[in-house]
RNA sequence: GCGCCUGUAGCUCAACGGAUAGAGCAUCUGACUACGGAUCAGAAGGUUUGGGGUUCGAAUCCCUACAGGCGCGCCA
């Protein structure tokens, strides 16, 4: 029995209560109840709370309205226990043959069991990273790599249609700087100002030269639009192989110079014009956010003729939604949080309600210890720490891993050489472990010649019922409460809570694989059993959960470690 | 000055408004005649920054003080 399945229990006997005039609800029964899984042993399989939300409403006090309905609740399918405890809560235990029964439907569904379809029929566009294509990707823009990505894998399952958008920002003045800084390399002069440096500048001058020889004997604009040219095809391929290689892939590279060739821009400013949300002042336009909450309104073309990046912006999230988006999800760094006023006013200015169609989200940053101190990262004084670097030093699965097990909320402080030292007490390793434990044991199962049982529940096929040990309740109940979780964690866009759960979960099942009278193979000559069938069930389905767990964080989920 | 985020064990961090605030690391004590010990059992560690309020119940919501991060451009 599923934590839904019961919600709908006891629904179910509210409901009866209701209509045989026990219970008085003016608003009605509710649809769904809070059932958790309790920390506290001794409070039952599953607890809910609702005689506390209820008694109110009911007029009556929760213990009274707890009564009431425990022995309601106590007649129904697999329950088998009822508890009135504490101020009200209702401590519910469930029969084994009923709760053994998700180990079944886990196996059944295989990759899909996770997957619901609360998100269903919601086309959502999730941008991340969208860095400058003037420099490799580093540390700063890792989080967003491993959260974007997440966020989209988990909207996926929770039956969204989703695209991982890429942001070129291929256009402005940074992008002369970067043609500027690369030519200085090559002849050997010093760095401009407001230039880049490092040594990366350096080899990409030397690609260039490879790619284009003769490229910095041009002079003047035609030299420097042919290297700005050429640097930014291979930088952006860089890029471009640095996520590849980090497992983050994406839909779509939209670069902002196209909206700019292809016209999209003007019609934008032609469009908010025509919706009166602009203005003419000192010689520039701009366009009036603070209509909608914005502190200050905006500039679009400045006074000498330049459209803002702004404008680009506008122009990219019409696009967005032209292009059939109801819901647009923005991955910023804490360092652009200014922005999220200004992107929602945006919105409302095109005639969009913000709250449905737009989704900022604001990461805090990543702070970066090496011995003890900090490091600053800085693509124009050249300090930089790439993506790949960390990666090779880290491991991609435990990078990502150790950025997806945390809220995008809370700032984080790594250390590199602590990571790298500690590195096998890394909690991924401890899931990948408990993963790769089960491909063995499966292993094992099929060379003493087991095989899985019938599982649609006919005789002689699984028996949920042989699962009777506490442990094996409290492993199928962490099982059964993974389509929960990845629905929060879509509606919350929180892939952190996926990455705790698996935590638990393999916790869980580690107890219970060290539990003598849980062992799933027989023990010496001993003959095959029915609940040992039973148990290989049970450890299929945990494999299944555990690496239908890792593939949302975009981690691999080795046989072997 | 204004705005956003954060403040929880020695450290890094969890906890849909729920019961005795939990993990990992570090420290200490146990379990290897083992379905993989990268594991398990246990100990120790807390006035959830301080002060008010809301309610059956607050780390969580509201107010306030303090501390830290980040932002506040006709840059991108």
């Amino acid at each position: 029995m599923t934590p839904a399945q019961l919600s709908t229990t006891i629904v179910e006997a509210l409901t009866s209560l209701v209509d045989d005039g026990a219970l008085t609800l003016p608003d009605g029964v509710p649809a769904e109840v809070t059932v958790e899984r309790p920390r506290q042993k001794g409070h039952g399989d599953y607890a809910t709370n609702v005689a506390l939300q209820l008694a109110k409403k009911a007029g009556t006090n929760p213990r009274a309205l707890g009564e009431l309905l425990a022995q309601r609740l106590e007649q129904a399918d697999g329950v088998s226990a009822v508890e009135v405890a504490g101020p009200g809560f209702l401590n519910i235990s469930v029969e084994a043959g009923a709760q053994g029964r998700v180990a079944a439907d886990v196996v059944t569904a295989g990759s899909a069991y996770g997957h619901t379809d609360t998100l269903a029929g919601q086309r959502i566009d999730v941008e991340f990273i969208s860095a400058n294509p003037t420099g490799p990707l580093h540390l700063g823009h890792t989080r967003w790599a491993v959260l974007g990505d997440a966020i989209a894998r988990v909207l996926a399952a929770a039956g969204a249609e989703v695209t991982r958008e890429f942001y070129i920002n291929d256009r402005g003045v940074q992008m002369n700087h970067f043609a500027d800084s690369i030519i200085a390399s090559a002849l050997g002069l010093p760095k401009p100002e407001d230039g880049y440096a490092g040594g990366y500048i350096d080899d990409l001058a030397k690609a260039v030269e490879e790619a284009s020889p003769g490229i910095f004997q041009l002079e003047g604009e035609e030299r420097r639009a042919a290297v700005r040219a050429k640097g930014y095809e291979l930088q952006l391929a860089e890029q471009q192989q640095q996520l590849d290689g980090f497992n983050t892939h994406f839909d779509v590279w939209f670069s902002e110079l196209s909206l700019h060739e292809s016209g999209s821009v003007p019609e934008t400013l032609a469009r908010l014009k025509e919706l009166g949300h602009v203005y003419e002042q000192d010689g520039a336009l701009w366009m009036r956010t603070t209509d909608f909450g914005d502190d200050k309104d905006r500039v679009l073309i400045k006074s000498d003729g330049e459209l803002t990046y702004f404008a680009s912006d506008t122009a990219y999230y019409l696009d967005k939604r032209e292009r059939g988006f109801e819901h647009c999800i923005y991955l910023l760094g804490a360092d652009h949080h200014g922005y999220v006023g200004r992107l929602r006013a945006m919105a409302a200015c095109v005639g969009d309600d913000p709250d449905r169609t737009l989704d900022v989200m604001i990461g805090q940053l990543v702070k970066i210890l090496r011995d003890g101190e900090e490091l600053k990262l800085s693509k124009r004084a050249g300090t930089i720490v790439t993506l790949n670097e960390l990666a090779e030093e880290i491991g991609v699965d435990a990078l990502r891993y150790s950025l997806a097990r945390y809220p995008a909320d809370s700032p984080l402080v790594l250390d590199v050489a602590e990571i790298t030292k500690q590195s096998n007490d890394n909690p991924v390793y401890y899931v990948q472990y408990a993963h790769a434990r089960t491909c063995r044991m499966i292993e094992n199962a099929t060379d003493l010649g087991m095989a899985l049982p019938d599982l649609t529940g006919a005789e002689g096929g699984y028996d949920p019922a042989l699962l009777t040990h506490e442990r094996d309740g409290e492993l199928l109940r962490a099982l059964a409460e993974f389509p929960r979780v990845v629905a929060s964690a879509a509606e919350l866009r929180e892939p952190h809570r996926i990455a705790r759960y698996l935590e638990d979960t393999a916790s869980v099942f580690n107890k219970w694989y060290d539990t003598r009278e849980c062992r799933m193979l027989p023990q010496g000559d001993e003959p095959v059993q029915p609940v040992n069938e039973a148990r290989l069930v049970l450890t299929v389905a945990t494999r299944t959960v555990l690496a239908n767990g890792l593939d949302l964080l975009g981690v691999s989920a080795p046989e072997r470690m």
